[in-house]
DNA sequence: ACAAAAGTGTTTAAACTACACCCATGA
DNA sequence: TCATGGGTGTAGTTTAAACACTTTTGT
């Protein structure tokens, strides 16, 4: 059995299974080395990215379909997961082009709708928890600076773009500290998080003040030592607090 | 050709010329008497009410069918119109509480799918300018207190809910005064418009200074006349200022 | 000893909150 | 003349922004 046969059964299945018309895109985000990143795949056999994305089973809801999505990349379970745009355009980008790049026949024969609507979620993980693992469709799965994107299929170019605007938008009402940060981490890093995120520089000092201000932060007695430096106090997130702040809508950095 | 025929007749063609299994649904606000309203349709031999809706052609971008769902709704054109949420459950609701509450056998035959995606869209709209249209389903078209809604269909009590909410949160930085209100207004009205929709009241002395020291209106020579006590004024928006001001995210009022 | 980043406090300006009286109008 | 809501200012408090030096650590 050829990979192409292969493939037409991989979407008889699809077309049988699920939701047609319907797919849904993960703009999966996380932050390692003072860089904000997002997880991407290899389309088998090209130097073509896309991101990690799927079908919407005819008796799932259409959240669910994106965790799952989220748990067969990254091994992760209960996200921060996020709709934070359709994208329904008739012609979201141009269809010669991806197939040409794509370097395979797409199977698109009676029932495969010669259109699709995709919904666009995006996530907050912790880098160092995350296991890549690539799909059916592609043979590599890797994280890649928001900054420093690959070529990439169809329009997940924009689709990234617009969940980095939604992302600064509402860095300010949701758990994006928690969510990006490994459990234990110091105030500089958590500061360059943020400035990863709002891609600018904040002051070390009003910063400290703000976010010790807002009794989220639990300071360790463990320090992160190794570096040619004043040791920084390693922190974790006080979650009833840090709930609480987000309620109340507190965790604003402008 | 009974009501019925016609209905399955209509589905047919919705079949064949829309995208299975997504459709949309439009939270159309406006203000009026100090009261934000949402504009609901009556489905024809029944009490029950539901929100006005549609399907996206094949050809059709999903925010131009919402467009045009609100053209055919309202009468108007270029509205200020945005997603809000996707709602896509497997099971939504009580499908069997609803047919029964439409009074009428749904005519989902074979290519029907047996559920649907929906995406949520709310629009904001100048109350005096709309001629509320009812469609082929609904025999009636009319404005509701978002406080005294009526039976609601599917899970659009739940879908309007969502839409406040979003309004509420983006209150701050949408044009939502610019959309809502008539071309000329006072600046006590524009006031109960924020009340309406923040659901509390606000200090008359606060709101005026705020929004005047925005510069985002300019004051007519005009005030409204005809109630037993002073006169106010009567302003416009200021458009290049009022752009301004979204831009820059002034427009605050928490 | 040196380089590199961590930790920390004060001052100033802007924004927000609370609060009360007089005025114009129509009944 | 009375009832109703419109218009307006100030003082106190909170919040944000700007800004620099000392400490710790590893090399």
């Amino acid at each position: 059995m050829t990979y192409s046969d292969k493939l037409i059964s991989y979407y008889k299945t699809i077309a049988n299974d699920c939701v047609l018309g319907v797919s849904l895109d993960c703009v999966i985000f996380g932050f390692h080395d003072t860089r904000l990143k997002v997880l991407l795949l290899r389309w088998k056999g090209t130097d073509e990215w896309c991101l990690p994305g799927g079908f919407i089973c005819k008796t799932e809801s259409v959240d669910d379909a994106a965790g799952r999505v989220l748990h067969e990349r990254t091994g992760l379970n209960e996200l921060f997961l996020q709709q934070f745009h359709l994208f329904g355009e008739a012609n979201r980008y141009d269809r010669e082009d991806t197939w040409q790049r794509q370097k395979m026949p797409m199977p698109f024969s009676g029932s495969w709708p010669d259109r699709t609507i995709s919904m666009g979620y995006y996530a907050l993980v912790d880098y160092t928890k995350v296991t890549p693992t690539a799909d059916f469709l592609s043979d590599v799965c890797g994280w890649f600076d928001v900054g420093e994107l690959p070529s990439l299929l169809y329009d997940h170019c924009r689709i990234i773009h617009v969940a980095l605007q939604t992302l600064r938008l509402q860095l300010n009402w949701q758990p994006i500290g928690l969510n990006l940060m490994p459990e234990k981490f110091t105030i500089p890093e958590l500061q360059r998080l943020y400035e990863a995120v709002l891609g600018r520089p904040l002051d070390s000092r009003n910063f400290h003040k703000k976010i010790t201000g807002l009794s989220i932060l639990t300071r360790l007695d463990e320090r992160r030592t190794g570096k040619a430096h004043k040791s920084p106090y390693l922190y974790q997130f006080d979650l009833p607090n840090y709930q609480r702040a987000l309620v109340n809508g507190n965790l604003i950095f402008v």
